[in-house]
DNA sequence: GCGCTGACTTAACACTGTTAGGTTTTTCAG
DNA sequence: CTGAAAAACCTAACAGTGTTAAGTCAGCGC
């Protein structure tokens, strides 16, 4: 017995690799300049073996946007229960932004690309704050709305949490798609997103000069 | 005489009639999902007449978006010299957030997809605000600046005009990229974006009451 | 020993952007 | 009016893509 083990065991091993040898090479070359060929290349199988652990290159690269998405939740999780739901707030775009400044490509694949069936594909951890990353972060903006803190326009939880995720993420994903055009300078991401947190939350606050 | 302009009219209509199939089709299948058998058939030629007047299908995307770029950058010169620079930047905004939504493949193709190169062939417009749409905001940007109303960390009309540029594209990509998604119930963009702006505003004024 | 399952391969399909080489029409100098 | 050149367009094909049908072949339970 146990060679029905070995064999499973072997199965994910393989199933590992491939994953592994097309992130490498997407992340290298971009998802539509790697070949299934080239991904089976690299782990030395042919392209046709792919297919016994993934049905199409699609599936293959919505399982590594899986994996990417836990990844970022629990980055989130990490920063835990903050008490002062502004600190947590200004927290997480932090790590939101340092995500996306260490892994660009991952961030094209989650954010700045469409794929109508990665969000039904994981339909079943949504809301769960554990698995599924928006959750935490409107989970939190209710936090702030509940210290009353904020001016009377702004309490809808869900409408705080779409401008402090778009703001960020549309300095980084400009950031990242505009980088190496000669005609913007850009600043340094990290101080301009501090910057315009800083002065989204002040807005959005009743007494602006007081924290 | 008179034929040899009656040739090079034809051929600027036919090329214009490629333009108007891509941008068609484009538009309405993506970039990605409409080859060039699809583009000749749509004018009734073959695929390779289109090599005769663009080199390549990027070539001839590229041309699409040139155009885009300067129909952008009129809408925003439209708004012409608002005296109140505060008024005016969120103008820009309003005029930035209708023609995103009114032509959102176009917006894609713009500011939602890398192309190395669209820049160094408008290189030459850089900087004049009738054909570079950047120039006008970061303009207005430092108008807004000169006012004196804006906190003394803000003094910075690039790092300005990326705050305000970035939070509105956050919002209008976001909102198209992830727009069917189930998770997150999204709000009206055009009121997001106007509370984003005002928020964003106050939080960089120094009188944060006033306006 | 024997059939069977399942991982993997070979060969091919339909499709893509693109090109070499031809055909046909139009232009224009002599 | 003629003949050569040019331009617009087409036919046929190439190399490369994701994907699949039809194998091969090792290792397993009976």
């Amino acid at each position: 017995m146990g060679s029905r083990e070995r064999r499973t065991r072997e199965r994910a091993e393989t199933r590992q690799r491939i994953l592994d040898a097309a992130r490498k090479l997407f992340v290298r070359k971009g998802v539509e300049a790697t070949t299934m060929r080239a991904i089976a290349n690299e782990i030395e199988y042919t392209p046709t073996a792919i297919y016994h652990h993934f049905a199409s290159k699609h599936e293959l690269l919505l399982e590594l946007c899986n994996i990417d998405f836990r990844a970022l939740a629990a980055a989130f999780l990490r920063i835990g229960r903050v008490d002062d739901p502004i600190e947590r707030l200004s927290r997480i775009g932090e790590a939101y932004v340092d995500f996306a400044l260490e892994h660009p490509m991952q961030y094209q694949l989650l954010f700045m690309t469409r794929h109508p069936d990665v969000s039904r594909a994981r339909e079943h951890v949504r809301g769960d704050p554990t698995e599924d990353a928006y959750a935490f972060l409107r989970d939190t903006c209710a936090d702030v709305i509940a210290t009353g803190r904020l001016r009377g326009e702004f309490g809808d939880p869900e409408e705080v949490a779409q401008m402090a995720w778009a703001s960020l993420h549309g300095l980084i994903a400009l950031h990242i798609i505009k980088e190496d055009d000669p005609w913007i300078e850009w600043r340094d991401v990290r101080r301009t997103a501090a910057r315009m947190g800083e002065s989204l939350i002040r807005g959005m606050h009743r007494m602006p000069g007081v924290e």
